[in-house]
DNA sequence: GCCTTTTGTTGATCTGCGTCAAAGCCCGGC
DNA sequence: GCCGGGCTTTGACGCAGATCAACAAAAGGC
């Protein structure tokens, strides 16, 4: 899920050498060793289904690079996405055998993984790294109810606006940008139905409301999916957050 | 906020001697006593504050009785609630000084609080603290992304079928009613208002689709808040959820 | 190149829930 | 007993967003 903390590790992560930084960030080295010896990658193509909710589940692991979507269904098709895995996150939980999402590779995806036994030996043997798992946990926790406050009292333009100003902000950090006065420019990673998806609303609604932020001069388009934020604090504004909080508590 | 993990502990920890089972299941009986050293109460009245969002936070703790809430506002006074706080679910986080939402006493409310740079010692020292403390925080993000697919699909009258739900089987499991076949019955400790706050609705609809749920016989009302559930495969299927695993994952 | 499929836009209409308003119920104070 | 304030219910009405539908614009496939 989109948060400070897992942001910041990100490039870490893809750089780091044995791929796996998001879980140990602390852990000297024999540990990291330790680790080393149970990981293995798994590469998914753009549109793959990941993992289906309820099916068993034996490892656990990290994004390593794509973006992933995490999502619940309702048997009448109704889908609300549940979290959005950038790469360092974490999937999987330590103690339970199956999985509770459907996990869907939205970009070619790259994951580094460990089989669940192995891995839950490990974590009881090194403190790190639970008190790792319980940093991102909490952070993720505290993303998910930023996200209730949007899917239960805002408006969708509102709505757009708060999804568009954390990927401004995760790509700006991701590309280390700071607080760039400037005009903010990124790519969309996700199509209208998945932002739908995301936000509780329709991909009509989406559509429309996007055109209407364009329409206003709030968002710049080229394509369907490059957009350009002239006003970093004007779109802030529209999201109706606190100006300096904003989304990432 | 409420899942069956959380729900189970919630008995052995008003019975606990020393109170702070939540935290601390599975510590041997040292590690207790040291938690013991550190911990006080406090209590409060119902309606009170507990913390507002922004506060310095000294302290993390667990609720010993009582029920408290999470939520965030916006300027404009919009309110999403985002957790219930039932006895025994843990309120704070290890490395943060300040809070992120505030917390408001539903009826009195009994806290067991630890200072929280003595915790967090504690916590380096003893791994079965975090790694207790990362089971519950699992728990509580299935909880909130559970509630997000409430929130973000679900009509309204999904919405207050799912809450009664999730309130009566809170209430069988503390009261150690098993899955019993019979009419179930449970007094309501939220206003509508709270309700409304929770559920992304206002009091009115609340109140709207509570009638409308009495009307068609899914639910018996005496008085506002005393509510029996005739059948309550009947109410899980106006909640929309799958008719076995249901809202706690 | 052309054809099919996926993705996105825009319009017309419908409806669920919010908003505004009034009144009923219940409890506590005096 | 009466009164006042918090909580709840119910009605009338309007609007934001869903739904249905048509079309445009890219993206592959061959």
């Amino acid at each position: 899920m989109l948060n400070e903390r897992s942001l910041s590790v990100a490039p870490d992560c893809s750089d780091c050498p044995i791929r796996h930084r998001a879980v140990c960030a602390r852990c000297e080295s024999d540990e990291l060793e330790r680790l080393e010896q149970i990981k293995y990658y798994r590469k998914f193509e753009a549109g793959q289904s990941i993992i289906w909710a309820g099916d068993r589940m034996d490892f656990v692991g990290s994004v390593v690079s794509g973006i992933a979507t995490l999502s619940q269904a309702m048997e009448d098709g109704r889908t609300q996405m549940v979290g959005l895995l950038l790469p360092s996150d974490f999937v999987g939980r330590p103690g339970r055998n199956t999985a509770a999402y459907d996990v869907v590779a939205t970009t070619d995806v790259v994951m580094c993984c460990f089989r669940r036994a192995p891995f839950e030996d490990l974590m009881k043997r090194t403190p790190h790294i639970a008190q790792r798992l319980l940093e991102m946990t909490l952070d993720e926790l505290d993303a998910a109810r930023e996200w209730m406050l949007v899917l239960g009292r805002k408006t969708a333009r509102e709505k757009i606006a708060s999804l568009l100003s954390i990927i401004a902000r995760r790509d700006a950090t991701l590309n280390k940008r700071g607080a760039a006065a400037g005009p903010i420019v990124f790519n969309l990673p996700l199509t209208r139905e998945a932002m739908a998806d995301y936000l509780g609303l329709t991909l009509e609604t989406v559509s429309r409301q996007i055109s209407a932020l364009k329409k206003d001069g709030v968002i710049q388009l080229e394509g369907k999916r490059h957009v350009t934020v002239p006003d970093m604090s004007r779109l802030m504004d529209e999201a109706g957050d606190d100006a300096d909080g904003g989304l990432l508590v």
